[in-house]
DNA sequence: TGTTCTAACTTAACGCCGTGTAGTAAATGT
DNA sequence: ACATTTACTACACGGCGTTAAGTTAGAACA
């Protein structure tokens, strides 16, 4: 049914679908997350505000539309970068989607507050929602980061831990990707996320701005204490 | 002028102005900070949208004291945890002011979100703000407790820096309050902020929630590996 | 081709919101 | 007792999300 061939309907529809997510993400650009308002959108698209409807349930959906693809470009540019690095140059794969994180979220600081900040009052993660696959992609990402070290890191790690009870959609994502990983290191490699984490949302919300100039060699200066923690000691190990 | 007695209207005056910024910490404790609306809050204490602009110049106004009020309670709360552990315990402090942290963090989401998120749409933190006040007392906080582990973790940093181009402000502050300290130690402050920041915001935001139902141990993975970075071992260091 | 149907859109309204302006009543200072 | 300052109300403006009813242009079918 319309499968191969979407008719002409269809066509204009997904258009004009994607023209609304668009607009959003240019009024948003500009004026932050609060600036994107229905009656603003369709002022710049021609239209009536109640037009939107047609195409987005609500207000919150249509946000919620935007913070998956604003979280999936995130995604593809962080891996991009991780890749463009040499698979056995396991720090500088970190240091590289480390970077590239930040790089990103200073580039596009309002994006950055649209995905780990307040998307919308009420807002509630969707369980199964499309965002949610995007979070599970870089948690995936960093897992295989962690996983190209866990030899050298298991070693610094004090307490095995049992670390069994892992949410099981992540839990059977991630050992589907990395088969006899333990869980150990997928919580290792949340702790890795939340080190990145920190220092750039400090630095995008402004938390920085009255303490130092130089936040960027400062969180240079924190990765490197990261890949050094994981017992990867500045330059890829070469062949033995 | 009455400094010394304050007169019968000015009493009333900042009971009601006091009024005002406890309606509104209610109202954002049921609904988040988006339910801080003046005509709800006026609706509250029997008076008119109107009147509150007798003592906030705007919205803005008001949700910013909000924040200097809520950030100097946050870092009252986590000062007070890390007092009362002996000050020769240097892991323990560290791990007192980050677990408290946390523990105040689930305990006032909302207050959280108003201090690390967008606050206001086009909030910027006022140069010479109170909360800036706060602000740095987290961050003199966080250097004391660098400052006492400085000696152990300062054989660990890598490379000297010069780090010298810190904010004024910060660094007259702090210097004046651990003289001799190095600009650096100041600089590991905030990388140990950040490293403290990063899960607490994941976790806060919901981030976490798919991916691990026991974020508390990962948390104290995390400052546990961040004292024995900081060359802490587990106890206190006993007289030699 | 002519008719019917339907999807896309407009218009208008409701109740919120922040924010000004003008007016009122009471407390205050002399 | 009177003048002034203060605290507040009443009202209006424009903008917001959202909904219900009405309109129109294009697709579908005879």
């Amino acid at each position: 049914m319309g499968v191969s061939t979407p008719s002409r309907r269809e066509r204009l529809r997904a258009e004009t679908a994607a023209e609304i997510k668009t607009v959003a993400l240019g009024l948003m650009a500009e004026g932050g997350p609060d600036a994107i308002t229905l009656r603003a959108i369709a002022r710049e698209m021609g239209m009536t505000a109640g037009a939107i409807y047609g195409y987005y349930e609500t207000r919150d959906t249509l946000v919620s539309a935007l913070i998956t693809d604003v979280y999936t470009s995130l995604v593809d540019t962080v891996e991009a970068a991780r890749d463009a690095v040499p698979a056995d140059d396991a720090a500088g794969r970190i240091l590289a989607w480390g970077q590239t994180l930040r790089e990103w979220a200073l580039a596009n600081p309002e994006g950055f507050r649209l995905i780990y900040g307040d998307p919308v009052p009420g807002y509630q993660a969707p369980e199964g929602g499309a965002a949610a696959e995007a979070a599970h992609r870089a948690c995936a990402g960093l897992t295989g980061l962690v996983a190209a070290a866990w030899p050298q890191a298991v070693a610094r790690q004090p307490g095995g831990y049992d670390w069994t009870d892992f949410d099981p959609i992540l839990t059977g994502l991630v050992r589907a990707e990395f088969p006899g990983l333990p869980p150990a290191a997928v919580a290792l490699a949340l702790r890795v996320w939340g080190r990145m984490h920190g220092l750039v949302a400090l630095e995008v919300y402004g938390h920085l701005r009255g303490q130092t100039k130089d936040a960027g060699r400062l969180y240079l200066d924190e990765l490197r204490d990261l890949t050094r923690s994981l017992g990867l000691e500045g330059r890829p190990a070469a062949p033995a």
